[in-house]
RNA sequence: GCCCCCGUAGCCCAAUGGCAGAGGCAAGCCCCUUAAAAGGGCUCGAGUGCGGGUUCAAGUCCCGCCGGGGGCACCA
């Protein structure tokens, strides 16, 4: 190889095949291993075509700690896998007539090899795809689990469904009325669907977040408490006339005798039940018309109340007042009980419905605020509580514990808890994903599939045979949907929806720990050993989606003591997006940018070091701000400068310039606590420096015969080897050692070099520095203090005795006159 | 509308309440070279979005604005 010119290519073809052979991040095996375990974990990539750039920024951060853990001795697991079900799969298989599998699998070759080139620290003996049949046969065994649980469960009601897409989505895959996946709008339909019970673990999944408090960004918490959404109140009893008692949840309980009107939800069941028979009409044409309108208009905060009365009244159990009873599409059917008591003096909701239908406003809090009635803003904050009888005189929080008190002797009502979060909906029309292991028989019910009989295997349907027609893909598979009932024997028929693929991504991680076992989803001892993940790197955009649902996951695999842990990632970290010039990348404008063409371009370590120099992991990277030429250059220099040492490998450090020693031991110390602190762009930023300061060393100091030069370069080559692999590992040889710098071992500052014998003291009047001193950095307050006074330019800004002196040995001397 | 984060040289970014600049890009200059490229070196540059406050001392803490980004938004 050509030792002047930098040449990423050569470095790449030279050690790529060598590294291969060398192995070196494969997991330890043995139980008695006596090194610390450490769990890294990438989000696994979908397999859309080759890497782009956004994977080109996670994995290249990922891999920092990862090798840092590497040179740091611990036994690290980095598994790689992907995530091979889904719909791009099936619709690139519709229109070219093939099967999913074929477009999915030439993908993962194409990325497995992208991610070879870019030098990722992986074991790739773990490697496994969702789409395997020994994969997804374990997630039909964790739905058999489920079910046997009560936690997997069958019921109708109105669900999202995606026109474009052809299937249900879950909630969480409904974003601002959109599909999460393709954008299109989101249609309400009645529909019989399979469901995780993830309410079940609602309290769980918020208060188990304390586990994870400085782990995670306390963004993506507060979207998760949000999601959950758990509000406490209390449920009270209304009798509604000619019908019965109907009860409503309100988190106000203590504005009871200021409800003035009661609202049903229009889709709900019990507005058809309860309207009066003169008023029926009236509610079908309501309910049509609402049932018109998009999510997007229907959740519009510009619109309009609507609503219509429904003839009946209901009985307020504390005063017995009258009240009249609407149904509006602002209450939501899905939301406790489907039905509210209005209280507009302090409800803004309730309140812009009372004056659209000229509905009374009655107070019955005094917060100081203007009369809701008037103004038409209500007051939902704290006060004193009049025309509540019993109540009157108490503030909000007295009251609320006291009405609670009142409607459960009376038995009207009691204290409660309600979620915004609702049940996992996870059985999808669509082909390319887990078949669900139910059979329906006309006797039996539903009938799990015997865990013995698993995986129920996709049937081989192609092309057009995967093209939705309203119905699920499998349906037209007879011979497959066709099978006897395991319980009686007699004609059933499979359930012919797969599950949503949020399922795979829920207990992947687990399954890294040996992909190939076969007497369950993971080794339940090795999942001891090495759960939870350490750290977790990935996009912020699974905030309220995977990581939810993979939360849910390990707390039910521990209810079934299958795991010691109750949270799965104890870190994480959220990579910013890679864009251009502003804007995300994108076919319309114009602006993408290609890892394959950066890497043909600069290399891989160019490239690798552009990402993690670019600034904060978290913080986007704008590719037009960042130069990867630049990157190059700097690793020529750092790679020229190995390359130059000239004294013989095992050269005793002791003996070389004591100066440049201690600019290698500072660079260590520091660059130790930046790569702990996740501050890679600085750490980068020391090495360039003590790449600059081995380049003096060189040619202007000591010489390359130095020791002192040698140290600095083999530090350097260690602790580029994160960051830059290939340049790391050739630097090192042409120090004159054996592959691989990733296994060298991290460096270790001497803490007898990074003292200083003298460090420069500012000395300050009334805050302006006025002189410096150098004096030793163990001086004390009183000495330094003396200095500072005697300075004589201290002393022209000083008439008389100071009115005070701030001594910070041995940095600073603020003189206060 | 509510909540959170961020505003430091032309640009990207550093700075446990203690000298505003570590590093990079760009710009300019010098050395090396027959020349260019590559390489080596030097220089330039902001008083920290605006206005108050706390403090001996504020980029850093507090309050109010302005600008940018994100989250939530009929969940009773």
């Amino acid at each position: 190889m050509d030792e002047q010119v930098y040449d990423p290519q050569a470095l790449q073809d030279k050690w790529l095949p060598r590294w291969e052979r060398l192995d070196a991040f494969r997991m330890g095996e043995d139980p008695q291993d006596p090194r610390p375990r450490k769990y890294m974990l990438d989000m696994f990539p979908y397999p859309s075509g080759d890497l782009h750039m956004g994977h080109g920024e996670v994995f290249a951060i990922a891999d920092v700690i990862a090798r840092y853990w590497f040179q740091k001795g611990y036994n690290v697991l980095h598994p790689i896998g992907w995530d091979s079900f889904g719909l791009p799969a099936e619709n690139a298989a519709i229109k070219r007539n093939a099967h999913p599998a074929e477009w999915t699998y030439k993908n993962i070759e194409t990325q497995a090899n992208s991610f070879r080139r870019y030098a990722i620290s992986f074991d790739w003996t773990r490697r496994l795809h969702t789409s395997d049949p020994e994969y997804y046969r374990w997630n039909q065994w964790l739905f058999n689990r489920f079910f046997e649980r009560g936690l997997a469960y069958r019921r109708g009601g109105l669900v999202n469904w995606c026109p474009n897409d052809q299937t249900v989505l879950a909630n969480e895959q409904v974003v601002a009325g959109r599909c999460e996946r393709c954008g299109a709008e989101v249609v309400r339909r009645e529909l019989t669907q399979w469901y995780f019970k993830i309410t079940d673990y609602a309290d769980r999944l918020l208060d188990d977040m304390e586990q994870l408090e400085g782990g995670w960004p306390e963004r993506v918490m507060t979207m998760q408490r949000n999601w959950i959404g758990r509000s406490t109140g209390a449920d009270v009893v209304f009798e509604i006339e000619g019908h019965g008692p109907v009860t409503v949840y309100t988190t106000r309980p203590d504005t009871l005798f200021g409800a003035t009107f009661f609202v049903v939800a229009a889709d709900a069941p019990l507005a058809e039940q309860i309207v009066a028979p003169d008023r029926r009409a009236a509610l079908d044409d309501y309910r049509s018309e609402v049932a018109k309108l998009s999510d997007i208009e229907r959740l519009s905060t510009e619109k309009e109340k609507t609503g219509v009365f429904l003839g009946v009244h209901a009985i307020n159990p504390v005063n017995g007042e009258r009240i009249p009873v609407w149904a509006a599409d602002y209450v939501l059917s899905d939301y406790g009980h489907g039905a509210i008591m209005a209280v507009p003096a302090h409800d803004q909701r309730d309140l812009d419905f009372a004056r659209k239908f000229g509905l009374p406003v009655q107070v019955v809090l005094h917060t100081g605020m203007a009369d809701p009635g008037e103004t038409g803003i209500a007051t939902p904050g704290e006060g004193t509580l009049v025309n509540s009888g019993p109540l009157d005189g108490l503030s909000k929080a007295g009251a609320i514990a006291k009405i609670i008190e009142i409607l459960e002797t009376q038995g009207k009502g009691a204290g409660a808890v309600n979620y915004r979060l609702r049940d996992w909906l996870l059985s999808r029309q669509r082909f390319w994903g887990t078949p669900i292991p139910i059979i329906h028989c006309a006797d039996c019910g539903e009938v799990p599939v015997p865990d013995d009989q698993l995986p129920v295997t996709l049937p081989d349907l192609r092309g057009e045979a995967l093209a939705p027609k309203g119905v699920a893909p499998l349906a037209s598979a007879t011979d497959w949907v066709n099978v006897d009932c395991p319980k009686c024997g007699g004609p059933a028929k499979r359930d012919t929806d797969t599950m949503d693929t949020f399922v795979d991504s829920s207990w992947y991680f687990l399954r890294y720990l040996d992909p190939h076992y076969e007497g369950g989803p993971f080794e339940v001892e090795k999942a001891k050993q090495w759960g939870p993940i350490d750290q977790y790197v990935g996009g912020v955009e699974h905030a309220v989606l995977h990581l939810m649902y993979s939360r849910f996951f390990i707390k039910v695999l521990y209810d079934m003591g299958m795991v010691t842990f109750t949270e799965p990632f104890m870190r994480l970290l959220n990579q910013g997006q890679v864009i251009n010039q502003g804007k995300a990348m994108s076919k319309t404008l114009g602006n993408g940018v290609d890892l394959g063409e950066q890497i043909d371009s600069f290399g891989v370590d160019a490239v690798r070091l552009t990402m993690v120099f670019a600034g904060p992991p978290e913080d986007d990277i704008d590719w037009a701000d960042v130069s990867p030429a630049a990157s190059q250059k700097f690793l020529a220099r750092a790679l020229r400068v190995m390359g130059e040492v000239s004294s013989a490998p095992g050269a005793d450090f002791e003996t070389g310039d004591i100066e440049l020693r201690k600019v290698t031991h500072r660079t260590i110390d520091e660059v130790t606590r930046l790569i702990d602190t996740y501050r890679f762009n600085v750490a980068i930023a020391r090495l360039m420096e003590l790449t600059t300061a081995a380049r003096r060393a060189i040619d202007s100091g000591s010489g390359p015969a130095d020791p002192a030069v040698r140290e600095a370069a083999e530090a350097l080559a260690v602790m580029l080897s994160l960051i830059a692999p290939y340049t790391a590992e050739e630097g090192w040889e042409r120090l004159g050692h054996q592959a691989t710098v990733a296994k060298a071992g991290w460096p270790q500052a001497d803490p007898a070099l990074l003292v200083q014998e003298s460090v420069t003291c500012v000395i300050q009047v009334a805050g302006k520095v006025r002189d410096r001193v150098d004096v030793s950095p163990d001086i004390s307050d009183g000495d330094l203090e003396a200095l500072a006074l005697a300075s004589d330019k201290v002393q022209a800004y000083l008439s008389g005795t100071p009115r005070k002196v701030i001594v910070r040995a041995p940095k600073l001397v603020n003189i206060v006159p």
